[in-house]
DNA sequence: CAGTGGTCTAGACCACTCA
DNA sequence: GAGTGGTCTAGACCACTGT
């Protein structure tokens, strides 16, 4: 429980790696409160800055929390929430579920939504390459917040083109049974084929916050274009989500 | 190109602030050399521990590189390579190319791949999970470093028990024409169905280090599981890439 | 060899939490 | 009110780069 000036490794590092190892082994099991800045930096014989250093570092593994006011604590792990590619089955929509309302109940999850903006608002590049229309045209989109467990776990907005989702009731804060998909295929889009990319980033500073996110968490920047049998784009679904709550799952057949 | 005291944010915010937005209107283009912490904290008349905190903000951010003794840079974006679930299509075997050879010629980048490590090991909890065997049990690791455009992109691992792959290519350095899949047709297990599970985490130090990231880029951790016919698992495939090169896409139709 | 990034010292002040 | 995290000052030394 010091610094050995011979290692190779920083004076910060090395208060880091044992204080890893001491998480690592449950010395300091999950919501164990840390040493005090002050208390790590008399301890070890370094300057506070110093042994703020070293916590940082672990805090940008985010394994550790910060309160301010109170202390620095080692993170309890938030529950994992697994995504597949079944979610969106027809039986489901039938069986009056949402997908997002689907999954959570699968996992057993506590859940809600939260409808942050429904408007019409011009389309960025992103939204009007999808929805097939030029950028600045209005359309429609509905903003929403997910909480599972009492902690937000994603940030989603569906775009539609105006036509589609007018006077449906895509257009009010409760899509009603089947959620919004089901609204879709009740104006005569029967939907047959979704895309999905995902991206990794690191979140913006609104996006950390909205999420509750600990420092250093990415996120997964999910996609989904929704297509009607027709070929044509009916939703463009666009969520950041928190990385360190979910597993993306897909199963395919080996295509010819 | 000041300290504003009132400004509720901290010095070193606004020096952040400052400088993004000149990286964001193109006056600090990509490659751009930042001014030094000394010139930054003389500039701006705050302490070089504050001008420094500024600029870290913004290589956690990816936005900057720096090069210890030369300086800090405005990066340079490095290219996305989607990785798509069409890749593992039979056609593309026959044609005599394995599955990341297809994605990076398809895509027209120059690419390479780099044998880490042929060898048997013990399996640890996740790939003993899924090959089916106890945790310990020895079988057969191919890792690999795939490298496109000059820069490394992923850390490959494929697992085997030992009974599917002895005596075939998939022990050697070059496993022949139509890759891994290839081989383990010719071993009689037709391959039809495939699991792809996406993690999204921050990198260790070593991961970091491999693939050359810059401070502040999260990784995706793909778990692939290939199905034979008979459902039998016959390769587990673990891939640690970097966030900042992929997109990852999938195409499903609506399931019934 | 001048300049640079990286890390460090030994404090300081502020807003906040918790008893 | 004692203790805490967050941020800051005004320097310092080291290993390294580029000329």
């Amino acid at each position: 429980m010091s610094i050995n000036p011979a290692d190779p490794r920083t004076p910060a590092e090395q208060i880091a790696d044992q204080l890893r190892d001491q998480i690592g082994t449950g010395a300091l099991p999950p919501g164990a409160r840390l040493p005090s800045e002050r208390q790590l930096a008399e301890r070890y014989g370094v300057s506070t800055t110093t042994a703020v250093r070293a916590i940082e570092r672990l805090r940008d593994e985010g394994l550790v929390v910060s309160r301010p006011g109170a202390g620095r604590f080692v993170r309890v792990p938030r529950q994992l929430v697994r995504v597949g590619s079944d979610r969106y089955a027809r039986w489901r929509r039938d069986a009056g579920k949402a997908p997002f309302q689907a999954e959570m109940e699968d996992a057993g999850i506590e859940w809600r939504q939260e409808i942050l903006e429904l408007a019409e608002v011009p389309a960025d590049d992103v939204v009007a390459h999808w929805l097939n229309v030029e950028p600045g045209t209005p359309v429609w989109v509905r903003r929403r917040r997910t909480w599972a467990e009492g902690e937000p776990t994603q940030l989603a907005d569906s775009f539609y083109r105006l036509e589609v989702v007018s006077g449906t009731a895509i257009q009010q804060e409760n899509t009603g049974p089947g959620g919004g998909h089901a609204r879709l295929e009740e104006q005569g889009y029967r939907i047959s084929r979704f895309r999905e990319e995902i991206r990794v980033r690191m979140p913006s500073a609104q996006e950390s916050h909205d999420l509750h996110l600990a420092g250093g968490t990415p996120v997964a920047e999910l996609h989904r274009i929704t297509y009607s049998e027709s070929g044509e784009v009916v939703e463009f679904f666009r969520s950041v989500m928190a990385g360190d709550r979910h597993i993306f799952g897909y199963e395919f057949e080996a295509p010819e």
